[in-house]
DNA sequence: TTATACTTGACAATTTTAGTCGGAAATGGT
DNA sequence: ACCATTTCCGACTAAAATTGTCAAGTATAA
């Protein structure tokens, strides 16, 4: 039930670049270096925030990220989802093994845990964050 | 975000020893061929959840294991902290690079999550899960 | 005393994590 | 036109965790 760093370093950079949205683009060497994450490693994390449409690239010299859209449009839940996928603790029905003789009666569980961190992540957004 | 065997085999085998508590021990052979899950691995984790007080060894022929406590005693959460260790999504503070510039501005966003995974495993007894 | 079952510890295949690296393409400034 | 900067892309890799397996030993009931 841990997060990997790609979900912590994902929501990171984003309260990153929400603090700096008004400044326009940032670099990414700015935001590894203000994070201390490596550059080369957070590169292939914000490839898949920008694929979510939830970052905006500007190629070429002096060019860098920025919001897709406004901080209180994009929530904790979409960052995660970008980086993590589905953050259900067990995916109950695929080839996973998950009932047996217990016959299901344990597949409430994972779905209660998965409604609940849901309910959370996805009721917090960046405008949240970087308030004072 | 995704919970290990340990502890969705863990839940399943207690509830498996929750479901047949009133005909005393039972094997750990039975459990395994019950829920398809391998002896050897289980006897891992039925040491764990021994070593955490919550089933009961008899040893010998026509030995088993049974749980320690009555049914509506033993919480989902008692049986994944035993297995899983701490719920927490991430544990700020180690040596964990949390928080640089983003100031721990994410530390709430951990903790809620964190609450919100423990408000729910603990509140859940395997009780509630045999019953019907 | 023997079969059953728990206990322990070492080992190992596979997968995931957490990066690294090299180069190509785009763009602004000089 | 050139060059420094920066994004983009794909392949590669070391380390760690996961998910087991296996062998040998201990305890106990029948």
């Amino acid at each position: 039930m841990k997060l990997s760093t790609k979900g912590r370093y994902g929501v990171m950079a984003m309260v990153n670049l929400a603090l700096y949205d008004h400044e326009g683009q940032v670099a990414l060497k700015q935001i590894a270096e203000h994070e201390g994450i490596s550059e080369s490693y957070l590169e292939q994390l914000i490839a898949k925030l920008r694929k979510a449409g939830l970052v905006q690239s500007i190629r070429g010299a002096q060019g860098g990220y920025k919001l897709a859209k406004s901080p209180n449009e994009i929530s904790v839940g979409e960052i995660l989802n970008a980086l993590e996928g589905i953050l259900a603790p067990v995916q109950c029905g695929d080839n996973v093994n998950c009932c047996h003789n217990s016959s299901c009666k344990v597949k409430p569980v994972w779905e209660k845990i998965h409604t609940a961190v849901n309910d959370v992540v996805f009721s917090i957004y960046l405008s949240d964050l970087i308030k004072e």
